[in-house]
DNA sequence: CACGAACCGGAGCACGTGCTCCATTAAACC
DNA sequence: GGTTTAATGGAGCACGTGCTCCGGTTCGTG
């Protein structure tokens, strides 16, 4: 299954094919660890292969860092479009803010760099603009079902889960690492209508959040 | 006034003090500028001071971190104080959530950085702790008169104002800057006792949160 | 004023990082 | 199997950064 791309290249030779999934799984896995400042070498050496190798595929860190965030950005419509499944829609919103948490609580340096990089490359826009489509859906079900406050659009639950996540890694010794959950509990509940009160700053223009410019 | 350190020091120069207050003050703006990866070589010109007398005076770039976030514990102590002498416990609480989060908005490098310097550094921790001391103070009059739900401590404060925080500098172009506080009244709805549902994890235990190992 | 000591600052060092060159290797097709 | 050519990887480059050395300067006191 490939990974990234579509067909458009010029048809990659066996062992580059190969190479190239193992650069991707190695950098998922050593950006996790280590956070994005991880270095190149680092991730060519545990995927073992060489460090040209690895620029030759992506010219860029960047542009891995951007196919590995691709990679997570299919999982996140994925796991959206099962919560829009949920019959009940509240649980809908709740598993899909507990799930993209936790895949950002897990992936250390990630989540971080997710809102840059969707900013800088048009294609990730692209992605971007697809979940936030599939999120507005679980909001607006969910407020038909007055499970959910009136005054919120889809939007606010992505900012909202990564403020969340970025209580993920805590530095304190001996805190548990799923302390983040505790604090999606406290927002859930302000998200609830009963609970609502006038927000003062009002949701972003859905133009400004939809469209962010490429520049 | 001095601005970090207490007596124990030989006493410093006249010019020597003048040029640590000015690299203090210089390493403040780069640091909320450009976050916290600005080089020493900025900072120092900034304060249009020598490199050499920026290390003389704070020999690691972490120690002059170290005391730039002293200085901003020393406010957020003030900022805590004058919330409890609030007439209303509940607005002391959001005064005071509102407060934190505003200066770790407007600081965008230095926040992140704090959680991991005040385990790294003691005197960082028992500053912390002090604050600590006057959230849990917060709260718990709060709780009293009903406003605030039971089942959270002074350090959910001090997460939950972070994870806000975090929201400080999406780069988003074209979102309005304070956005952050939208996100923050959810927060505070879900803060209220009538929102209150039943937490997961429950909270960090006293004894973790206050006395985080020095490793 | 004069003198010793504290202090200054620019040039330089060591190091890690993103990225490239090129001789060598191995996949793909006949 | 042989030939072509895409693909490889280790050595090396350029650069930015945290940090230091040392000749010159300024403060503070007698």
């Amino acid at each position: 299954m490939a990974v990234g791309e579509s067909a458009t290249a010029p048809a990659l030779r066996a062992d580059a094919a190969r190479n190239r999934e193992l650069i991707v799984a190695a950098a998922i896995e050593v950006f996790a660890e280590r956070g994005l400042e991880a270095s190149t070498a680092d991730i060519a050496a545990r995927a073992g292969v060489g460090e040209a190798t690895l620029f030759r595929r992506f010219p860029t860190k960047d542009d891995l860092v951007t196919a590995i965030i691709g990679v997570q950005f299919e999982e996140s419509a994925a796991l959206a479009e099962s919560c829009l499944a949920d019959e009940d829609p509240w649980q809908g919103v709740e598993r899909f803010l507990y799930g993209m948490a936790e895949r950002a609580a897990v992936d250390h340096g990630i989540a971080g760099a997710t809102k840059e990089k969707c900013v800088a490359s048009p294609t990730l826009a692209g992605e971007r603009r697809r979940i936030l489509d599939l999120t507005s859906q679980l909001v607006r079900r969910a407020q038909k079902a007055d499970a959910l406050r009136d005054d919120i659009a889809g939007q606010d639950l992505m900012f909202v889960m990564s403020a969340v996540a970025s209580l993920a890694d805590l530095p304190f010794p001996g805190l548990r690492a799923d302390l983040w959950k505790r604090y999606l509990g406290i927002f859930l509940d302000g998200l609830r209508p009963e609970a609502a009160t006038r927000l003062r700053p009002g949701a972003p223009s859905r133009k400004v959040i939809e469209n962010p410019e490429v520049e």
